[in-house]
DNA sequence: AATTTATATTATAATCATTCTAAACTGTTG
DNA sequence: CAACAGTTTAGAATGATTATAATATAAATT
């Protein structure tokens, strides 16, 4: 639930500009109460739903590696063919639901803490992620 | 160090014609002490370096999903541009090393049980997988 | 063994998500 | 306002993957 002004002060800090096209983007992904999930298809789509104006591909594209790489976003890999970005960048875990093909996070009372015993010699842990696939019992039931 | 009748066995009881392309594969990811991590990339590059008769893409990867279909080979997603297949097959988690693109299994005495308090009602877990995303020490320090 | 049928392979084209290009546009600074 | 760097844009290029459809091979049938 942040204002266009604290979005401006936010781009100006990270070196980003804060244009029109930039702010939208702001608004449609943190201009809310809960943090979410999307795929670049899904913010297109939004988009171009939502606003008069529209905002090429290429600037969408540019905006979520930007914000990505500013930390305002955490990309999340699924499979192969399906990407999504979390607005949620604090660490934490996923549930992936098969059948509807949505990602829904964990909380810290459904996963608990991951006991690393032992890491690799000379190398810093830099993520820790889990994900549960889940499906409904009626499927992977022969 | 499963000799070729085997291969043949193996393919036969699952449905597919044990055709020399398909043995040809079978041979270079199943013919090993141990289990290993690859991209379809590494693996068309294995085969034009050492065999004779050429294998085309399209061959690849109608085999590597047929084979994944049938559960010999497990697919692992990285990031949107890196997907591994892994001829280990049992449930494991995983390590990246960031440095150096490399997949490396965990054993039980790396990673503990990942425990899960509670799953999404009606569903059913169909896998969890953990992924440690490693770097070197002087990366990342800022 | 020859014939028939179903499957598999292949070269090549098509697809499609993502990235690149370079020209036009905009935000910032003095 | 002028000058500059940064940004947006349409459209082209890229590249991994998948589709096509002709040819080849394996299996089943006679
Ligand atoms: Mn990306
Ligand atoms: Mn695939
Ligand atoms: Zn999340
Ligand atoms: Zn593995």
């Amino acid at each position: 639930m942040l204002k266009n002004s604290e979005f401006v002060s936010k781009l100006r800090n990270s070196g980003l500009r804060p244009t029109k096209q930039r702010l939208k983007i702001c608004e449609v992904l943190f201009n809310r109460d809960k943090t979410f999930h999307f795929t670049i298809n899904d913010l297109a789509k939004n988009i171009s739903e939502n606003f008069n104006k529209k905002i090429s591909l290429a600037t969408i594209y540019n905006t979520v590696h930007a914000f990505k790489d500013k930390g305002y976003l955490k990309e999340i890999t699924i499979s192969s063919d399906k990407s999504y970005f979390d607005t949620n960048i604090t660490k934490h875990h996923h549930f992936y639901d098969e059948d509807t093909n949505l990602l829904i996070d964990c909380n810290d009372n459904e996963i608990g803490k991951v006991n690393i015993k032992n890491n690799i010699t000379g190398k810093k842990i830099s993520s820790v992620e889990v994900l549960v696939r889940v499906a409904s019992d009626t499927q992977n039931q022969n």
